[in-house]
DNA sequence: CACTTGACCTGTCCGC
DNA sequence: TGCGGACAGGTCAAGT
């Protein structure tokens, strides 16, 4: 699921919802999705305080007053989904989130807060986890020792994209900018739709991309994930908010999932093909082929 | 080092 | 209807 501005939107609902809340208990079906000692878990986890919820590249960080933080990825189906005490969520309430009882049976690791709330980490394939480690330890992580630039922060110019960009001269544009190392946060959505905006095709190499298309690239990404975080993420699958509603960016998508439909911007077809590997979404007219 | 591919899992969809 | 294969929003390890 989850790219950069979708949790983004996580965090954003988690920071209003969680600091303050005292952790009583957490329980996990599956080894992989919470791999840690127990010792960690009842001296560091148990009676903790939140006192902060910060993202990272696709990272969610829960920061505890216990020096812990817990680290958290979704992966391709991860949800973090939190209910208050006695929450009823029945089929039919008009604002109801699309989770229907929780734990269900892709709830992976459920926290306890003292008054009764709940935090339910769900993840079909169990490709995310969630870890507990000293909060002073997390930027030494390995994932975020070479993690590229926050493409939202200020200090992200296009020079600075272009500069990053030259560490993958002879891949694709596409393989280039889902490379976390180059800069966090774009996966496939936020790929095929700012290629689109920018007018170039995925599969152009690094190498014959001009100063003039990185300048417009910079702009197409800090736009499109802007715009997908104010419409609370893109929700094709799995992908719910905090309190389990769905985002809305699909419906402005121009050509992610839109195989078959017409570009909006040359009413060519859009067409859908493999580039690195991934289901790859362009308009052949605008978007034209230059290797 | 740079680059590509397969693996990790479960669920769904599509063609035979 | 059943079955096999491809595919799904991410990252890492291993291969060339």
């Amino acid at each position: 699921m989850p790219e950069l501005p979708e949790v983004e939107t996580v965090k954003t609902g988690l920071q209003r919802l969680l600091p303050g809340r005292i952790i009583i208990s957490a329980v996990s079906d599956n080894p992989k999705s919470f791999p840690n000692a127990t010792f960690d878990v009842e001296q560091f986890l148990y009676d903790a305080t939140v006192t902060s919820v910060k993202r990272r590249a696709k990272v969610l960080l829960i920061e505890l007053s216990s020096q812990y933080s817990l680290v958290i990825h979704l992966k391709m189906t991860g949800q973090l989904v939190f209910r208050s005490k006695d929450a009823s969520f029945g089929a039919g309430h008009p604002n109801d989130s699309l989770i229907g009882e929780l734990p269900d049976r892709s709830t992976r690791v459920t926290l306890t807060f003292q008054d009764g709330s709940r935090l339910f980490f769900n993840d079909q394939r169990k490709f995310g986890w969630v870890r507990l480690l000293p909060t002073v330890e997390v930027p030494e992580l390995a994932f975020f020792k070479k993690v590229g630039p926050e493409p939202l922060e200020l200090d992200f110019t296009w020079q600075l994209l272009w500069e990053r960009l030259q560490r993958r001269k002879n891949t694709s544009i596409k393989a280039a900018i889902l490379d976390q190392t180059v800069l966090a946060g774009i996966g496939n959505i936020y790929a095929d739709e700012s290629l689109w905006d920018a007018k170039i095709h995925p599969t152009t190499l690094v190498r014959n991309v001009t100063r003039r298309d990185i300048k417009k690239l910079h702009a197409a990404i800090q736009h499109v994930l802007q715009l997908s975080i104010d419409s609370g993420g893109s929700s094709d699958k799995n992908y719910v908010d905090a309190e389990g509603r769905r985002g809305s960016y699909l419906t402005f998508a121009n050509v992610f999932r839109r195989e078959g439909q017409l570009c909006n911007r040359c009413g060519s077809t859009i067409i859908k093909t493999r580039v690195a590997g991934r289901g790859t979404h362009t308009c052949p007219v605008c978007q034209r082929p230059r290797n």
